[in-house]
DNA sequence: TCAACATTTGACAACGTTGTCAGGATTTGT
DNA sequence: ACAAATCCTGACAACGTTGTCAAATGTTGA
C-alpha cells in the first residue's frame, strides 16, 4: 500500500482537488468551478462538492492556480525596503499592506540595508515568485537590472528616492523644499552660522536635502563655510561625533540642520552632551519618536510617509488594473513643525522672513 | 501570426525554459540541469544554454519550480506580527529576515492587528501561497484552525504568546518574572502605592505581566488595592487618561509599573502633564526608543528581541530541516535596565531586596 | 414527435517546471 | 573487434490547477 493511499477516504497528503472530487464524485473541472464560484453548477453538487471539501479541510493552492491561470496574477506584491525595522520603512510598510489587503494581496517585505547587490537580489528573488508588482526603496543608483521586468509587464513604483537609468512611477518627497524651509526657519530666528549634517550625497535625497541648505543659505547672502557642511554620516553614532566636533569648532554653529532622523538623534545626544542644548538651535529632517517629551521639543520637518506609502500602492494597483499611461512622479510636500529647538534664537537679528 | 510568435528569437512573452531551450537547440531537460546545476552535462551545451538564457534575460519561475519539485518547497515563510509598523513587530521582523536570507527564503510579512478574523484569514492566505513555515505573534485564543495545517507537516512557531489548543513550538518571554523583579525593584525603592497599568487581561502577555505585579506585592505582603490596577488599556492616549486619573486619586500610587511599551509613553505624558515625573516612580516593561533622552530616563524591563526572532526562525528551519522532535518552548529572560525613573525614591524605607 | 436550444458536466490539454527512464554515443576491458 | 560499462541527452509524465470544447441531459416550440 502507497503511502498516499486514502485511508478511508481520507487522503494521507494535503489533500487536493482530485480528492475533493474522488470523495464527491464529481470531476475535477466540477470542483474548480465550485470552488471559485463559476455559475451554472447544480445546487446539488455545489452542495456535495462543498461537504466533501470541508471534511478533507482542503485549501486551493493558489501558486498552481496562478500557474494556470490566463492572468497569471499571484496576488502578492514584493517590497524593498532600506531596512524593516527602521521607523519610515515600515510606516511604509503598514500604508502599503493596508491598501493591499483590500484587494486579498499579501505582501514581501525585504530589507535592502543601503546596499546595491541584495537590492538586484531580492528584488530578482520577488521577481522568480512572480509577485505581480514592486515597490522599491532603491539603495543603488542603477536600475536598468528591471528593465526586462518591466517589459515584461510587471508594474513597479519608486518610493522616497527615483529610479535611475528606468522609466518608471515614484512618489517622493519636496525634498529640497523642506531643507530649504527648514533653514530659513533657523535663519528667520537669528541664525547664520548654520551647520548641516547628512548622510551620503550618493543617496539622493541627502543631495536634496543639502541643496535646500544650500539654496537658503544663498537666498540670505550667507556665505557657505565648508567647516559647517558635514555629509556622508552614516549612523547616529557617527552623528554624534560629527556635531561634538562642530561644537569645538573655533567659531562654532550656533544652529544644526540634521538631514535625517538617525542624525538628528545623534546630535540631540551630543548637544546634551555638550549642554548646548539650550543655546544651539536644531532642525530635523524626517520624524524622530517621543521628540515632543524631551526639553527643549525638536522642532522636525516631517514627511507624509502614511500618505505615500497609501499612494505608492494605489498607483501599483492603478497599474495593474491596466492603466499604462506615461509615468508618474508624484511629489508630497514635507511641513515644518516647530518644537521648540529649531526656535532658539541666535545671535543675528530675527525676521520673520519664515513664510516668505 | 499569434502574438506570441517569436520576433527575430525574442519571443514576445516572458521567456520560458521552452524559448531558451529553441533558441539553444537543445530539449528542455537540458536547460532545466544547466539551471539547477545539475552534473552531467557537457561543456558545451552549458555555455548554449547559458548565453541563450542570458539574450533572452531568462529567470526561472520558481512557483512551477516548486509546484513540480518533490520537496515542494517555495523557500517562502510567512510572518503574522501584530502590526508590521510597531517597533516590537519590526524588530522581531528584521531578526526573522536575517535568518532567512541567509538560506535564500524570503518573508511574507502581514499585521494581524490583535483582530482574531485577521489572524485566521492572513494565516490561510499565507497557507494557500504554500509557505514553507509560518511565525505566528497570534492575536486570537485558538489556533486550533492550524491544526490540519500542522499535520499536512507545515511547522510554526510562536512568538511572544504561546499557541491555544495547538501543539507547536514557542519562543515566550519570562513575563511574570521579568514584572515581578520590576515591581520588587520599586518596592526596594522604598514605594508600596503601587499602581499596574495594562492591556487587555485576554492577552496572555498582559495577564503574565499582571501575575508578576501580584506576586511581587504578595511577596512583600502589600495589599492589593483595586484602585491601583488598570487593565484594558488599548493605546497610549488611554494609558494617559488612565494615569491622570490615578493620580487623582485621593491616595495616590508613589510609583506606576506600566506593562507595556504604548502604556508607558502614556504614563510619561500624563506625569509630565500633572508635573509628578520627578516624583512618581515609573517601570516600564519592553522598550521605548530614545528614554535616555529624557529627564528622568525611565527605567525599563527589556525583551530580548532580536533573540526571539533569530531562536524563532533557527527552530523554524530546524524543523524544516526534518527536525521532529517533540514541541518546544524556549523561554528569554526579561533584563531590568535602571534609567532614573525607577529609582526615585518612595516614603517607605528602602530596602537592598531588589536582587533577593 | 422531433428539431432546436439551453443547461450542466466532464475529458483533455495546458501553465512552467522537474523526476523517471530509456536510448544513443562514447569509452573501457579483453 | 566486440560486449559491457559509462556518459550524456531527450521524451514523457507529472505537480495542482483552469481554459476550451464537446457530450449528455433537459426543455421548449411547432
Amino acid at each position: 500500500m502507497s503511502h498516499d493511499e486514502p485511508v478511508n477516504g481520507v487522503p494521507r497528503h494535503r489533500p487536493t482537488m482530485r480528492d475533493v472530487a474522488a470523495l464527491s464524485g464529481v470531476s475535477l473541472k466540477t470542483v474548480s468551478r465550485v470552488v471559485n464560484f463559476e455559475s451554472g453548477v447544480s445546487p446539488d453538487l455545489i452542495a456535495r462538492v462543498r461537504s466533501a471539501a470541508q471534511t478533507l479541510d482542503f485549501q486551493p493552492n493558489l501558486t498552481a492556480s496562478s500557474l494556470r491561470r490566463s492572468d497569471g496574477k499571484t496576488k502578492t506584491i514584493g517590497l524593498l525596503l532600506e531596512n524593516v525595522a527602521n521607523p519610515f520603512s515600515s510606516a511604509l510598510h503598514r500604508a502599503i499592506e493596508v491598501v493591499a489587503r483590500d484587494r486579498g494581496v499579501v505582501v514581501f517585505a525585504g530589507s535592502v540595508d543601503e546596499d546595491q547587490t541584495r537590492e538586484r537580489d531580492l528584488a530578482a528573488a520577488f521577481v522568480a515568485r512572480r509577485v505581480d508588482g514592486l515597490i522599491v526603496v532603491p539603495a543603488g543608483h542603477d536600475q536598468s537590472y528591471l528593465a526586462t521586468e518591466r517589459r515584461n509587464g510587471t508594474p513597479m513604483v519608486f518610493v522616497d528616492r527615483p529610479p535611475t537609468l528606468l522609466d518608471a512611477d515614484a512618489v517622493l518627497t519636496a525634498n529640497q523644499v523642506g531643507s530649504r524651509d527648514a533653514v530659513r526657519h533657523l535663519i528667520s530666528h537669528g541664525h547664520r552660522r548654520i551647520a548641516c549634517v547628512g548622510d551620503l550625497a550618493s543617496i539622493s535625497t541627502a543631495a536634496e536635502r543639502l541643496a535646500g541648505y544650500v539654496e537658503a543659505l544663498d537666498r540670505a547672502d550667507i556665505a557657505k563655510d565648508p567647516d559647517l557642511i558635514r555629509q556622508g554620516i552614516r549612523s547616529s553614532e557617527a552623528a554624534q561625533e560629527a556635531v561634538r566636533e562642530l561644537l569645538q569648532l573655533p567659531d562654532p554653529p550656533t544652529a544644526i540642520f540634521a538631514s535625517q532622523n538617525l542624525i538628528t538623534i545623534g546630535a540631540i545626544r551630543a548637544l546634551r552632551a555638550a549642554s548646548r542644548h539650550h543655546q544651539v538651535a536644531l532642525v530635523g529632517f524626517d520624524d524622530v519618536p517621543l521628540v515632543d517629551l524631551l526639553d527643549p521639543g525638536i522642532t522636525l520637518v516631517l514627511q507624509d510617509v502614511v500618505g505615500m506609502g497609501a499612494a505608492a500602492a494605489e498607483l501599483l494597483f492603478r497599474r495593474l488594473d491596466g492603466d499604462d499611461g506615461p509615468t508618474e512622479r508624484r511629489i508630497f510636500d514635507a511641513r515644518l513643525v516647530p518644537g521648540g529647538s529649531g526656535e532658539i534664537a541666535g545671535p543675528w537679528p530675527t525676521t520673520n522672513a519664515d513664510r516668505a
